[in-house]
DNA sequence: TGCATAATTTAACAACGTTAATTATATTTG
DNA sequence: CAAATATAATTAACGTTGTTAAATTATGCA
């Protein structure tokens, strides 16, 4: 219905800026139809001329996301030593990003994007991502794979349980945990 | 409307086994009011005479599925040597139950308990579980609280990780990477 | 048996995703 | 410029969800 064009990018681009408002003010279940349209101000049909279904617009929102994380970390570890100091600090700004925004959390890492993207590759990109933050320094330290794809682990682990509220733990002690969890990779 | 009696705790029976049947089959998104309704052989409506929401029918179902677990876990680890041995097995035969019905790992794991739960401290029993499963060998082996709770992060953070079928990752690699996280912990 | 109460179901509402039919707008052509 | 055509957007509708109120049926007791 709708070609590819100038025109239809931009109006993709309205509905994905209102979907992205939505997922960081309020979480991924506040994104609807009619949500998204009404402050993209079109119809809740108009979005489906533009994307096949909402979990399709949902998941055009993740790479967007990753890009202003990774803003975020590269801000937050300006003058870091490389190595240990600077792994540290990636870490606890990732962290830090995602209290900032936990709906982003969610999309990321607890939603199912399988059900979400056409392209499987999008989905290896997302799970690859903080290994690709922390490689320059976890190569300087000389971590093996496995320790760092244990540590991968660890740090979502605590995450998930933490956004989950699960665990009576305050933001002081998240970063404490991330830090010890970090050390303990490198000795 | 229903009054506190053995009859009453009867059909909640009922409903709940329904919605476990569900969970297990299916996952917890197929828990609808009518779904479960239906296989418990009553009517939609009668389900709220019962329980508050539908959330607090699915959340119900947290604490028997936490028992069947254990008992799977039982079974799993007979015969095999307290410490380091019997340690690794438990928490494969923990994957291993979650690996026959990813829906319960999804209901304990990743949906927001927080939102179902009358009682906080039923979730912090979640949250605990696998520390209790794995406690007494985590003692035997002198395993200190810190790094009993990372060890927890990072085989729930491989498990989201395996259901969510981010990583191409088979049930042989699975039981692998558990092995490796725990060997890790103990040494 | 008839009545009161309890238990259950039917009907209804608002919100959801999604699609088809319809209207409005823009573009092209005579 | 006006008419015809193509494109874009909206309204209306369907089936599904959770949940509640009203209506109905079943049950126990006098």
């Amino acid at each position: 219905m709708v070609k590819n064009s100038i025109h239809e990018a931009r109006i993709q681009t309205y509905f994905k800026d209102a979907a992205k408002d939505l997922i960081r003010a309020e979480g991924v279940q506040v994104v609807t139809a009619r949500n998204v349209a009404e402050r993209a101000g079109y119809s809740y049909a108009t979005l489906y001329n533009y994307f096949k279904d909402i979990r399709n617009l949902i998941f055009s929102c993740v790479e967007d996301f990753m890009q202003e994380c990774h803003d975020f970390v590269s801000q937050g570890i300006k003058g870091k030593n490389p190595g240990k100091e600077r792994l540290i600090a990636i870490n606890q700004n990732y962290a830090k990003f995602f209290v900032q925004y936990p709906g982003i959390f969610d999309l990321l890492y607890v939603e199912k994007l399988s059900t979400m993207a056409s392209n499987k590759s999008d989905i290896r990109s997302v799970e690859n991502f903080l290994y690709r933050l922390t490689l320059e320094d976890m190569n300087i330290l000389q971590i093996d794979e496995m320790s760092i794809e244990i540590h991968k682990f660890a740090i979502h682990g605590l995450l998930v349980s933490y956004f989950n509220r699960r665990t009576v733990m305050d933001y002081k002690e998240l970063m404490e945990k991330i830090e010890e969890i970090t050390t303990r990779i490198i000795d």
